[in-house]
DNA sequence: GCGTTCATTATACACCTGTAGACTTAAAAG
DNA sequence: CTTTTAAGTCTACAGGTGTATAATGAACGC
């Protein structure tokens, strides 16, 4: 495909493809599940590259949620700038597919790890990193973080019972549907009211 | 503490004493995460005496779920026999400690477990069931499926969250404030308006 | 009493895990 | 060409896993 120019090139090629390839253990069978050599083979080398690049399995892991929760996680500020924010982020939930690489991956990626103490650590952080974002930049009213957390909690679990549970209604209904359902929840978690606009 | 008859009663409280063991380490640590002589430990016993009394590993928690999953997982009926269903739900949800063993024990055994092919296949059936009997009991008004399933999403999500993340509006937070913000949403889900109540 | 039965343990096996060190191989520099 | 440098692999090790088989030891029926 991509001829690499020189050594150093297909240093880094190889590098990028053990991310992608630890990205993808990683969120599906969580930090312990996911082997080395399975990473490895997938990426085209041995299991011994990941200890050269990354140090140890735990650098590894730590550089995936690095880099996956790089983004901010979901509450994206264009949701909010929207018209109607709840509606914006009903619909932004919704379309996320979950079977090509998002920015819920990241989501996967630690409930999916919370087994093992290390990442557990890891995860935590990151989620109340998360939470406090959201509650101070995109929930109004009292018990802002209360909401947050409700929030949080409502797209974690849509997350899960979709791509992990593969729930019918949730993977394969209509995406209308349930973003017209989601908008006034939201918009109540939100604590700014939307139109109902149903009917 | 108490003493045990025969050897027939002894062999049955071991028995009790695995799976009371299993059911904690396969919550904790999910499926592939626990060991059968950690598990067996904890009861007091060899590892072996998982084997001679279950089977196998597979065979364990196949019971564990079984066990866990007898009694109807969260919609209970007795909720919506109540004045007002949304807050009766919602209280009950907040209430659950999380800390001993509860009903929604369940909810992280097969959440955490999902890394594991023979464990996801369970869980899914499990999740799917809890849907079915939710959308038909418990749901009114169109689509019942997709607010079931959001539903279910939403107490999954909390549990997770406080549970597995430890969020701390979820883990600390008065009862009472939750339960208030909750109210309102799961009554959305449910599709039957509940009284706003809170002056 | 003896012999049987069954709960329980001890030992062992084959496999898998993460990782360390020595080795190979190919690209760059002289 | 030769020498050097670094990417990549091979082999191996200590520890863990689930589990099968053999041995132990105490409670039962006679």
């Amino acid at each position: 495909m991509n001829a690499p120019e020189g050594r150093s090139a297909k240093a880094a090629a190889t590098r990028a493809a053990i991310l992608a390839s630890a990205r993808r253990a990683f969120a599906q069978h969580g930090y312990e599940g996911a082997g080395l050599r399975g990473i490895a083979e997938e990426a085209g080398v041995t299991a011994m590259m990941v200890n050269r690049y990354f140090g140890s399995k735990e650098g590894l892991f730590g550089e995936v949620v690095h880099d996956t929760m790089r983004d901010p996680v979901i509450l994206s500020p264009v949701n909010l700038a929207a018209a109607d924010p709840a509606r914006a982020f009903a619909e932004a939930l919704v379309g996320l597919t979950g079977t090509e690489a998002t920015p819920l991956d990241g989501f996967l990626i630690l409930f999916r790890s919370t087994t093992s103490d290390t990442a557990a650590r890891i995860a935590r952080a990151r989620i109340a990193e998360a939470h406090q974002r959201t509650a101070e930049g995109s929930v109004a009213g009292e018990h802002a973080a209360e909401r947050a957390a409700l929030l949080l909690s409502l797209v974690a679990g849509v997350q899960m019972m979709r791509q992990m549970m593969q729930l019918a209604p949730l993977a394969g209904a209509d995406p209308a549907v349930l973003a017209g359902l989601l908008t006034p929840v939201i918009g109540l978690l939100l604590g700014r009211v939307s139109a109902p606009s149903q009917g």
